[in-house]
DNA sequence: AGCACA
């Protein structure tokens, strides 16, 4: 017996630990804990509220979400509260069990609320990682009716990314569903094969009550089966299409969404312009990051240059060693909103007026299957595309480019660390002529002897479109053909797990 | 069962 004590006054040495247990001030805010996880503002209220006024909660806090903080409008409330079932004979329990009440080390509750964290009866849920046409309205009905009936959904996209409001006949529902589905992730068999994690973040809506207009591709009204459809938007170029295999095939676009694995090297707008206008001309591109992975969207002027650019491209890497593997599929988007000049987006059809000054007028991409689709030597494969293809922005032409300074910084060190040869000529080099380690030497930076001053090119730009001579299977040593084919088997994860 | 969160 002594010796426990002992032990314990030991072990407690910390100052915090001993304060903790011996020594709480009394505060307003208490600190409940061992709650059930369902445990709601609510509760909470009904239990503390004969004590006095409470003006705050902070529910579900903690891992476990089993801990809670009550504020009351007075001290005396509070200490009212702990003295009662500090000599009570029946705890304090919330759905049967006994919750542990102290005083909390703080004074208030900070930051109670943000308007997501007010009940209500519609979600909005925002639908990490993809993008609109990623994730069907009618694979958001299926996971959010698992909960009780969807009245209505509507999805729209925002700078948050691609979210949806679901709206459930009430509050406890909704709370039902964020409950189970807040931070987990819709089944992977349940999105196209390029998406990768996708995860949910829920949080209320102010909403009560949602206008579906139509019922189309992005909004629907379960309610209202009379409502009018929407043919344009359903039927329309967007509306996915299934192929002869029976699988979803994104419809066509001019605009390309590249997602790039293996992201060894900077990708930068240059080398990406860079890459795809082998194909054509790149009007806009935009760089962004989706759940760690780095995508680009590539606008063309029509669908059938981006195809031919996506048909060749797809599954190459940008880089020898499988470095930069990019994925292609066709954007929802038809023109992309893009910042003219920034470090991750370009707008190539707005004129420059320092360009036009000197400019070639720009020829529109002929025929990709007549010429080859890459230039044929390294330093000036700008210059050197066929059919006089010439951007209305030239990364090499610097005299041109008055506002982009080129900062090698922006490579860093580690990363960069070989000649940007950008080998676009896969076809005069032979396939492992680049070595990894003869290319990478962390001592060369000879950007200016390659004649390509501008950064963006990092090391060994050992493209491979397929054009016309197919893929050279080997060249790269991680290249799969097909990138999904590994990744197939552990795709199936356990619903929701 | 043991202190949140921007």
């Amino acid at each position: 017996m002594i010796s426990e004590i002992v032990n314990k006054s030991m072990s407690s040495s910390s100052s915090q630990q001993h304060q903790f247990r011996y020594t709480q001030t009394p505060s307003k805010v208490l600190h409940l804990r061992n709650l059930p996880w369902e445990c709601t503002d609510d509760e909470l209220v009904h239990l503390c509220n004969p004590f006095g006024n409470i003006v705050n909660t902070k529910c579900n806090v903690g891992a476990n979400r089993n801990q809670a903080f009550v504020e009351f409008a007075d001290l005396n409330q509070a200490i009212s509260m702990v003295s009662y079932y500090a000599s009570s004979s029946d705890p304090a329990q919330v759905r049967g069990k006994t919750v542990y009440i102290q005083y909390s080390n703080r004074h208030e509750i900070v930051n109670n609320k943000s308007p997501g964290d007010i009940p209500g009866n519609v979600l909005l849920v925002t639908i990490e990682g993809v993008e609109a046409g990623d994730v069907s309205i009618d694979v958001i009905h299926l996971v959010f009716s698992a909960f009780g009936f969807v009245h209505k959904i509507a999805t729209f996209e925002k700078t948050a990314g691609f979210q949806a409001l679901i709206q459930y006949t009430d509050s406890d529902t909704a709370a039902s569903a964020r409950n189970a589905l807040d931070g987990r992730s819709i089944p992977r068999y349940l999105l196209p094969e390029h998406v990768g994690s996708c995860h949910l973040r829920i949080s209320y809506s102010a909403h009560r009550d949602l206008n579906i207009k139509f019922q189309s591709n992005r909004s629907r009204d379960y309610t209202n089966p009379m409502l009018p459809v929407n043919h344009t938007a359903i039927d329309g170029a967007l509306q996915p299409v299934i192929g002869p295999d029976g699988k979803k095939k994104e419809p066509e676009s001019n605009v390309l969404l590249a997602s790039i694995e293996n992201m060894q090297y900077a990708v930068t707008v240059d080398v990406l312009h860079t890459v795809f206008s082998s194909f054509g001309t790149v009007q806009k591109i935009a760089i962004f990051e989706k759940n760690g992975q780095t995508q680009a969207l590539i606008q063309y002027p029509d669908v059938t240059t981006a195809a031919a650019a996506r048909e060749a491209l797809e599954g190459h890497c940008i880089y020898d060693g499988g470095y930069c593997k990019l994925h292609l599929t066709y954007s929802r988007h038809t023109d992309l909103n893009v910042k003219a000049f920034s470090d991750k987006s370009r707008d190539y059809t707005l004129p420059d007026l320092s360009l036009l000054a000197t400019q070639v007028p720009p020829t529109g991409w002929q025929n990709p299957q007549s010429t080859p689709m890459y230039p044929v030597s390294s330093p000036a494969f700008q210059a050197q595309v066929p059919g006089g293809q010439m951007p209305s922005w030239d990364p090499n032409q610097q005299a041109f480019r008055p506002s982009y300074v080129p900062t090698p910084d922006n490579f860093p060190g580690q990363t960069y660390r070989g000649p940007p040869i950008p080998a676009y000529a896969s076809a005069a080099m032979p396939a492992g002529a680049s070595s990894p380690h003869a290319q990478r030497n962390p001592n060369v930076h000879n950007a200016s002897s390659m004649g390509i001053t501008q950064h963006g090119v990092p090391p060994n730009v050992n493209f491979q479109p397929s054009g016309p001579s197919p893929p050279v299977p080997g060249s790269s040593p991680h290249m799969q053909t097909n990138p999904m084919a590994g990744a197939a088997p552990q795709g199936h994860r356990p619903y929701y797990g």
